[in-house]
DNA sequence: TTGCTCCTCACGTCACGTGAGGTGGC
DNA sequence: TTGCTCCTCACGTCACGTGAGGTGGC
């Protein structure tokens, strides 16, 4: 009885992540098919995917970037350039690396955060306008029910 | 020399409009196949498209709903029904309607002012949210980097 | 007359939706 | 064994982008 441990966790399947992530299992094949989400290394062909809780994450990521952003499925790959790298320097993480290594990688996670947060801002001030807007019309609109 | 005043008003062209909504000729042309825009009723086959200055403003609002808030052009002509229903009622308005029929119209218009603001509100909610995620991921980080 | 913008098809694209037909795990 | 979810094509759709070829106004 070996692999005790491991075996206990048989991973997500893609109706669960899409379920949990409030999309669609098409959406998270065509996500993988453009590169926004790692295509599951040693799938043999036509087996089912499976996905960690940390892939649930991601997707919801995607989504709510996506929706609440309004950011294109491109300018959400050139967004993730960055934490892909990171992703792609984790067996050096583990394994061997220096801190030098970790800072570098660290600084890249924080600054891709931080470019988010400069989208959120903007989003932010859109709407102020957008409300200021709509509260001027419907001010305009009061005084007019008001004359009558 | 008759129609002194209104020959000085040519009207604006479609790419002025376009221009000044930060979209294109394009996307001008579509909103009018769908039925977003109104089609200029006596144009002749082939000539050019006139707009008012309130067209102007009805398509950068368009293009502010759409972009900000993420609606899509289905959900925007549901918003612009009651509105519609008031310009179709502009004539009797302006005709011989009695200040009931007025009231009725304003309120109508102020009902869709008040269903935007609800939408932005849940933007708002929305954008709160996100950007308390990506806070918080961003302390995680800065402090891995300080426990470096 | 020369450009420039405009016009109408019409095909291409992005981000999926939606079956069609078949295989795999509880 | 029976359903259920999963799989891979593959065509459809929404909201335009992008020329192709031609006409009209300053």
């Amino acid at each position: 009885v070996t692999n005790l441990a491991l075996d206990s966790d048989p991973g997500f399947r893609i109706g669960t992540v899409a379920a949990e992530a409030g999309t669609t299992t098409r959406t998270i094949r065509y996500y993988e098919e453009i590169g926004l989400l790692s295509a599951g290394d040693g799938r043999p062909k036509g087996g089912h995917r499976l996905y960690t809780r940390e892939d649930v994450e991601r997707v919801r990521e995607i989504i709510r970037l996506r929706d609440v952003l309004g950011l294109s499925l491109d300018q959400l790959n050139q967004l993730f350039t960055l934490e892909s790298e990171r992703q792609q320097l984790k067996e050096e993480w583990a394994a061997a690396s220096d801190s030098a290594e970790q800072r570098r990688i660290l600084l890249a996670a924080s600054a891709c955060a931080d470019a988010q947060l400069a989208l959120v801002e903007e989003r932010k001030t859109q709407l102020a306008i957008l409300e200021r807007e709509i509260c001027d019309r419907r001010a305009r609109i009061q005084d007019r029910i008001t004359n009558l």
